[in-house]
DNA sequence: CGTGAGATTTCCT
DNA sequence: GGAAATCTCACGT
């Protein structure tokens, strides 16, 4: 079993810990029996001073408010009417700087995933491919909502274990997908040429071209 | 391939 | 009132 990731990792300067992130393993205990898992492939920070994208850069408010919590916490939003993206809340504590989970590739507990998503378990290959490649699908697949809002990563319900990358793969940044400001900023880090990456949209600028 | 609508919360103007 | 850190489906090419 590899370590957790304690403390003391999401204390770290937020630039470190999303260079680091990517490799790692994402766990949620459902029951003691169940347990799912994947491996995070793709990761986006937000901070407050200097990014208006992020749901922070006004203030507290009482739907960011963990985002100005403790390090190594669980900030979890509902959007578009819809969805639910996580994100895992960095330090300082009082600023609002956090890292959005954006792609996994699924290790275990791929039954449930898939009947947390469409419905039952399926072995559909091409719903297998959209299981959990976009921020929204991983928390569908992880039956993560806002219940699970303000969770410590430091727990027993969810958290991250240490990872690393495979020979050969490289982790590149990228400018953000899906937001209108802050768009100039590398601040989208994934694996390159990982399937379970999203997609990038239109607009987006690659580091090092 | 592409574009567009709809799901309907939270926050800001 | 309108936009937003999204996704799915329908429809036209």
């Amino acid at each position: 079993m590899k370590s957790i990731l304690n403390r003391k990792f999401y204390e770290q300067g937020i630039n470190q810990i999303a260079e680091r992130l990517p490799g790692c393993i994402l766990k949620r205990k459902m029951t003691p029996d169940i347990v799912l898992s994947g491996r995070i492939v793709e990761v986006e920070i937000y901070t407050q001073a200097e990014d208006p994208a992020s749901h922070s850069y006004n203030g507290k408010t009482a739907r960011n408010e963990v985002m100005f919590g403790d390090p190594g916490h669980l900030y979890v939003y509902f959007t578009y009417g819809m969805h639910y993206c996580c994100n895992i809340v960095c330090g300082p504590e009082g600023r609002g700087d956090a890292i959005l989970i954006r792609g996994v590739e699924p290790l275990g507990g791929i039954d449930h995933m898939m009947a947390n998503r469409f419905g039952s378990a399926s072995t559909d290959s091409g719903k297998y491919a959209q299981l959990t490649n976009g921020p929204a699908k991983l928390c569908q697949a992880y039956a993560i909502d806002k219940q699970m809002n303000g969770e410590d990563l430091c727990g027993n319900r969810i958290w991250v274990e240490e990872g690393k990358l495979f020979p050969g793969e490289t982790v590149r940044r990228s400018t953000r997908i899906g937001i209108r400001q802050g768009n100039e900023m590398f601040r989208r880090y994934y694996i390159q040429d990982n399937p379970w990456v999203s997609k990038p949209g239109k607009g987006i600028k690659f580091e090092n071209e």
